[in-house]
RNA sequence: GGCGGGGUAGCCAAGUGGUAAGGCACGGCUCUGCAAAAGCUGUAUACGUCGGUUCGAUUCCGACCCUCGCCUCCA
C-alpha cells in the first residue's frame, strides 16, 4: 500500500514518493528555548516523531532537521529578566528540551541548529540581501528590512487567506508603522535598547534576524532548495510557514517544500491549556506526578495527528492499563517461545503498517495491535501457538516497535529487594503467609509491586505515585 | 467578518452507502493462602438536531444547534 499524507498545501491526501528515492528531507519546526517545553510543543514533535518512524519502518532514509529558536523576543526578554547573557539563558533551557526529548523516546534528528549559530546568521543576511535586491524586501527608515507580501502574488496559498480580505490592524505592533503594508513581515529587526547587547552587523545595520527567516536559512541551508516534507504545529501554518514559503522560493525559484503537514493542537480537560486556566503543563510536571515518558508518550500519539487531542489524566490511566497489557502479552509471547526461532516470516501485524501508511492512522494501527494481542492471548490460553509461531510475533513486535517505542522502561532491581524477594519466596515454601505479607508489604515500600503467578513471584515497578490533577 | 476542524456507547477514539474497529472503565469466569495482577468473556437504546437524495445513510446534500482553532512572530 503507498504512502499518503494529507497535504496542507493542497488540503488533499496524496500519494508521497520523496524526490531522491529512497532519501526523505525532514524539517521540523523544533522549539523557542524561553522556557520549558509543554505537552502541546510535545504533541507536535511526538507526531512528527511517528512520521519518521514510520517512514523508516518502510525502508527510507529520513534526513530530519530541528531548528531551536534561541533569539527572539521571548528569549529576549527572559534572559534580560534573568539579568543573564542571552545564550547562558537559553542554555539550560535546550538542554532540558534534549532530555525531555530522551524521556518521550523522540528520535534526535540529524541536525539541531540553532539560529544564532554564525553560519546561520550568515545565510539569512545572505537570503535577505537576495530578496532586498530582487525587490522583495525594502529597509525601512529605522533600519528594519520587511518582505514585501505584495510581491509574492501566492502569498496566503499555504493558509489558503485572501489578503485583501485579512483584518487590519489586527496586531500590529508600534515598532512595525513604518511598513509598506499591514501584511509585511520582518526579516530583519533594527536593534532597540530592549535588545541589550544582542545584535548582530548587518548591511542594513546592527540587529538581529526576524523569527521566519531563521527556518528559511537552516532548512535550505542544509537540506537544500526543495524539501520533501515541513512540518509543525497548525499555528505555524499562517504566518510562519507562509512567510518561509515566500522568503524562500523568491531567492531560490523552486518549490520549497512538496509537503506540508501540520497537527491540531491539543486542549487539557476539554479547554484550550493555558497557564491562566491552570491546566498547562510540560513534561517535568507530568513526571513529577509520578507518570514516566512512554506513558505521556502513549497519550500524546495514540489520537490521530489531524484530529484535536483532548489530554486528560483519565486518559494518562488508561494509557498506563493499556502499555501493561503489551508488557505482559510480550512477556507471554517470550515465554510461550522460550527461546526458539520463528519457522517463518509471520505477517500477523501487516494491517499495523498499512493503517500508518494511509496518513499516519495511529487509532486504526493500533486496534489492528490489540486485535492481534488478543487472538494469541487466547491460543496461548488453549495451549494452541507453537513455540515457533510464539517468536514470530515478538520478531513482528519488536518491528513495530522501531514505530511504537512503546516497550518497557528496564528498570534494574535493587540487591535489597532481590534480597527481600529471596526472604519471600522461602516463606511461601514455608506456608507462612503471614511473612510473606509483611516482605510483600516492605518490598511496596521500596517502590516495587510483587505478584504471586503460578510460575512464581514477578516484580514490577511501582506502584507509580497516585496521580491527580 | 474571513477560513477551517470536531460532535460515534460512562470516557478516549477508528471507520463505512447496507444496521459500527480498538483502548480504558464496568460485570462474569479462570487462576489464587489472601490480595493484587493477568488472561478469557459479556453488557450497552453509541453515530448532535431537522429535512432531502436513495431500495437503504452514521456515511452523500441542505439547514440548524453545540464546540474548538487560526486570521501577522503561540507546537
Amino acid at each position: 500500500m503507498p504512502l499518503r499524507f494529507f497535504n496542507t498545501l493542497t488540503r488533499a491526501v496524496e500519494g508521497f514518493t520523496p524526490r531522491e528515492p529512497g532519501l526523505v528531507r525532514l524539517y521540523t519546526c523544533g522549539p523557542t528555548v524561553y522556557n520549558f517545553a509543554h505537552i502541546g510543543n510535545f504533541r507536535a514533535y511526538i507526531f512528527e516523531d511517528l512520521l519518521q518512524r514510520h517512514l523508516e519502518y518502510r525502508g527510507l532514509r529520513v534526513l530530519r532537521v530541528m531548528n531551536l529558536t534561541d533569539v527572539d523576543d521571548k528569549t529576549i526578554r527572559g534572559s534580560r529578566a534573568a539579568g543573564l547573557p542571552l545564550a547562558e539563558f537559553t542554555k539550560p533551557f535546550k538542554d532540558a528540551f534534549f532530555e525531555d526529548l530522551d524521556a518521550l523516546r523522540i528520535k534526535r534528528a540529524d541536525h539541531f541548529p540553532a539560529a544564532t549559530e554564525p553560519q546561520h546568521i550568515s545565510r539569512m543576511v545572505e537570503m535577505i540581501s537576495a530578496l532586498v535586491d530582487k525587490g522583495h524586501a525594502y529597509r525601512a527608515e529605522d533600519g528594519s528590512v520587511y518582505f514585501r507580501v505584495r510581491s509574492f502574488p501566492r502569498y496566503g496559498c499555504l493558509a489558503h487567506y485572501n489578503l485583501d480580505e485579512l483584518r487590519d490592524g489586527v496586531r500590529v505592533s508600534n515598532d512595525e508603522y513604518d511598513k509598506e503594508n499591514a501584511g509585511d513581515f520582518a526579516l530583519w529587526k533594527a536593534w532597540s535598547g530592549q535588545d541589550g547587547d544582542v545584535a548582530w552587523d548587518s548591511p542594513w545595520g546592527r540587529g538581529r534576524p526576524g523569527w521566519h527567516i531563521e527556518c528559511s536559512a537552516m532548512a535550505t541551508g542544509i537540506l537544500g532548495d526543495e524539501i520533501d516534507i515541513h512540518c509543525g504545529g497548525e499555528d505555524n501554518i499562517f504566518p510562519h510557514h507562509e512567510a518561509e514559503i515566500a522568503q524562500s522560493e523568491c531567492v531560490t525559484g523552486r518549490t520549497f517544500v512538496r509537503l506540508w503537514m501540520h497537527c491540531r493542537h491539543l486542549q487539557v480537560e476539554g479547554s484550550k491549556m493555558a497557564k491562566s486556566a491552570g491546566n498547562f503543563f510540560t513534561l517535568r510536571d507530568l513526571l513529577e506526578k509520578g507518570w514516566t515518558g512512554r506513558e505521556v508518550r502513549y497519550a500524546l500519539i495514540s489520537v490521530k495527528y489531524r484530529e484535536p487531542l483532548n489530554f486528560t489524566f483519565d486518559g494518562l490511566s488508561a494509557a498506563r492499563s493499556a502499555l501493561q497489557r503489551l508488557d505482559e502479552w510480550s512477556v507471554r509471547l517470550a515465554e510461550t517461545a522460550a527461546g526458539a526461532q520463528p519457522d517463518s516470516v509471520s505477517n500477523e501485524l501487516a494491517a499495523f503498517g498499512e493503517a500508518l501508511d494511509d496518513d499516519l492512522n495511529i487509532s486504526a494501527a493500533l486496534a489492528a495491535l490489540f486485535e492481534t494481542v488478543r487472538a494469541t492471548n487466547r491460543k496461548m490460553d488453549e495451549g494452541a501457538l507453537s513455540a515457533p509461531q510464539a517468536a514470530g510475533l515478538l520478531a513482528e513486535l519488536s518491528k513495530i516497535q522501531t514505530v511504537l517505542a512503546f516497550g518497557p522502561d528496564g528498570a534494574a532491581v535493587p540487591s535489597t529487594v532481590n534480597a527481600l524477594l529471596e526472604r519471600r519466596a522461602a516463606a511461601r515454601a514455608a506456608k507462612d503467609w503471614k511473612l510473606s505479607d509483611v516482605l510483600r508489604d516492605e518490598i511496596l515500600a521500596a517502590g516495587w509491586t510483587v505478584k504471586d503467578t503460578k510460575d512464581g513471584q514477578k516484580l514490577a515497578p511501582g506502584p507509580h505515585a497516585v496521580a491527580t490533577t
